[in-house]
DNA sequence: CATCCATATAGGCAGTTGCCTATATAATAA
DNA sequence: TTATTATATAGGCAACTGCCTATATGGATG
């Protein structure tokens, strides 16, 4: 019950399931997100630690940037779940142009603050 | 998202996702609820009111006994999701016992405090 | 009516959450 | 090395959560 409710808490905020929405589109940086949730990058990147501790995300180094992505579930009960989610998700306005948003950002292009 | 965001919300409790498979199981009032969670009566009651006001669950009247059982939903993404949920849960040893409990617990022989 | 009983509500308290600003870290570039 | 840049971490704060105790509510019964 312990996996159940831990997937369960990091996905019931708004932010988190947006950024999970996002990083099934691509792979972002910490920069692109707080771009689209218009929200401090120190937020995002804490969103991001959660996630990755619940290990729904991982993330590579690419230079400065950190790149970060879904974990490949194999569990069959969360990758039901997740998959779930996602479609209800998929018909949200506020998903879709984060979607919108995501794909055509370019990192270097981002005002910083 | 705010539907989603709620549910997730809602059911991110352990106390309430082993009061959703109780009602699953079968009717269940406050009190034996109460007693197969070891907490207090007004904390079982405040986790079914948050449930009944995200339209999880619904009550009905007997005597001076309150029966909750879930909503027969027919939103179809809601419906699986708790499905899949449910199955996840199901193999869970905290909600087997919970399961079996509730089942034979008999609301008049609760010793009351 | 008065009493009893199951449940609901109010109020308090400690722990958690999500945001912020300020600062540290680590990789790159000059 | 020093400066720059993206990200991580620390610390603070207001809002929220889940539990408790005390009390109110309302149906059932004598």
């Amino acid at each position: 019950m312990n996996k159940v409710e831990q997937i369960l808490k990091i996905l019931s905020d708004k932010n988190r399931l947006r950024i999970y929405k996002m990083l099934e589109a691509k792979r972002c940086c910490v920069c692109e997100i707080a771009y689209v949730l218009q929200i401090k990058q120190p937020s995002v990147s804490q969103h991001l630690k959660k996630m990755k501790d619940a290990g729904l995300i991982m993330s590579e180094q690419e230079g400065l940037w950190t790149n970060y992505y879904l974990t490949p579930t194999s569990q069959p009960y969360e990758k039901i779940l997740l998959s779930v989610l996602s479609e209800w998700l998929g018909s949200d306005e506020i998903i879709q142009k984060d979607i919108e948003q995501i794909k055509s950002v370019d990192r270097e292009m981002i005002p910083k603050e």
